[in-house]
DNA sequence: GTCAAGTTGAGGAATCACCTCCACTTGGAT
DNA sequence: ATCCAAGTGGAGGTGATTCCTCAACTTGAC
């Protein structure tokens, strides 16, 4: 979906590409989500060239900013996302919609850790427009679980992503051997999640600029360190 | 405690050291223990060096690796935790037990990221020596607490490392800012523990030998990359 | 006063990511 | 068939970072 053949960065008049160089372009691209998938934004472009089987020199040509390519790669990820919100917003019980997007979510960003990376990027640059509405609608899903009295009452929209923090943390030393080991902490968590588990006292929410700060600390930096 | 004014480091024929070069000694483990804190063992001994007003020279003079380093910084600390994993088999509620051992260590590594790097550490070395009893300690204290009836029965002792890495994960992160942050998911965790919140499976516990593996990827390491 | 023990920190070696540059190749318009 | 703008490859320069040595110097203790 999404996947017109042609240029995707807006508009430029640039003619369209030669036929090798599309080719090389697409290559890239494919050679980019399996590097990022693993190694996340730290990957390099001298990675994903040698991957793909082209030299470097034709990646800078082509993305000359890491950033460019992770949204090049992302685009249509990211789309799963904004529908996966969507759909845990519609469903019927408030809960189920929640479970549904944390279930599905973390498992997406452990089988992608570029996906996670790019999910827990924060301001810098254009990428946080890839991510449209899913901030909205995450935060909508969860007040809509608090609502209806099933989601304990002090859970804040700003906890989810330090959720996915540790989990893809999880996922990222045990995902070698066991690809699936997030999926136990994950239910942990979730079973402290419902209104009934709640006993303990949660304290002061996280702030946003907090967890904001927290998440660049998490992820590579996409820009190379000054210069 | 454990505060011998003389070389730690075994059966060494290693004559007195002169007063100056003790007193630097002193002063690069008090460095060291601020650097470690901060940076765990990713900091370098050039780190230690310069915070402990003392050349580069002088560190790898007496501590010619990291590790000899970390074993004489974190030796009076360990007995700390040794006590805590003591105090917490004791309690007349193996679940009291439980709560102490998570809240308290989890804190004390919240506070020093040395300490938690130690902790995960793996066989590698001597280092785990160090830990004394303390795994067998902990494996003791869950036991309890599942036997007790309080704790879900599906909770595994392959589970504290694992639980010990996500939340340090907030801990690094949000530290600067919020040093208290990692409370709030040791809650939500804590609740999810309770036997009466289980309602999820927890699926195959994961082996000690996946969480080793796990860990390794989650700890800096002690010696320098190829040599 | 002597000298072994101790100190210092500049700097060499190794690693790593980033990115440029230019000699070379190639698609496609004519 | 010819031509050349567009495209390619990848060796290698740049700069950051860490590790650690070593030779000239200082100092404690006998």
């Amino acid at each position: 979906m999404t996947g017109s053949t042609v240029p995707v960065t807006a508009a430029d008049e640039t003619r369209p590409l030669r036929r090798d160089a599309q080719r090389n372009r697409e290559r890239i691209i494919a050679a980019a989500h399996e590097v990022f998938a693993t190694r996340g934004f730290a990957a390099t472009l001298d990675d994903v060239a040698h991957h793909a089987g082209v030299g470097v020199g034709t990646v800078y040509r082509r993305f000359p900013t890491k950033e460019e390519l992770v949204a090049a790669v992302f685009a249509d990820r990211m789309q799963d996302v904004v529908a996966l919100a969507e759909r845990a917003l519609a469903t019927e019980s408030a809960w189920d919609g929640l479970i549904l997007l944390l279930t599905e979510s973390v498992r997406m960003q452990a089988r992608d850790r570029g996906l996670r990376d790019l999910l827990l990027t924060v301001d810098k640059s254009n990428l946080p427009a890839l991510k449209g509405r899913v901030p909205e609608l995450a935060t909508a899903v969860i007040e809509r679980a608090r609502a209806e009295g099933t989601l304990r009452p002090d859970f804040e929209p700003t906890d989810l992503p330090m959720i996915f923090t540790m989990l893809s943390e999880v996922a990222r030393t045990c995902g070698d051997i066991r690809p699936d080991a997030y999926e136990r902490y994950l239910t942990l968590i979730i079973d402290g999640l419902r209104a009934g588990s709640a006993r303990g006292d949660l304290g002061a929410p996280l702030t946003i600029s907090c967890v904001q700060d927290a998440l660049t600390k998490c992820v590579p930096p996409l820009e190379p360190r000054r210069r």
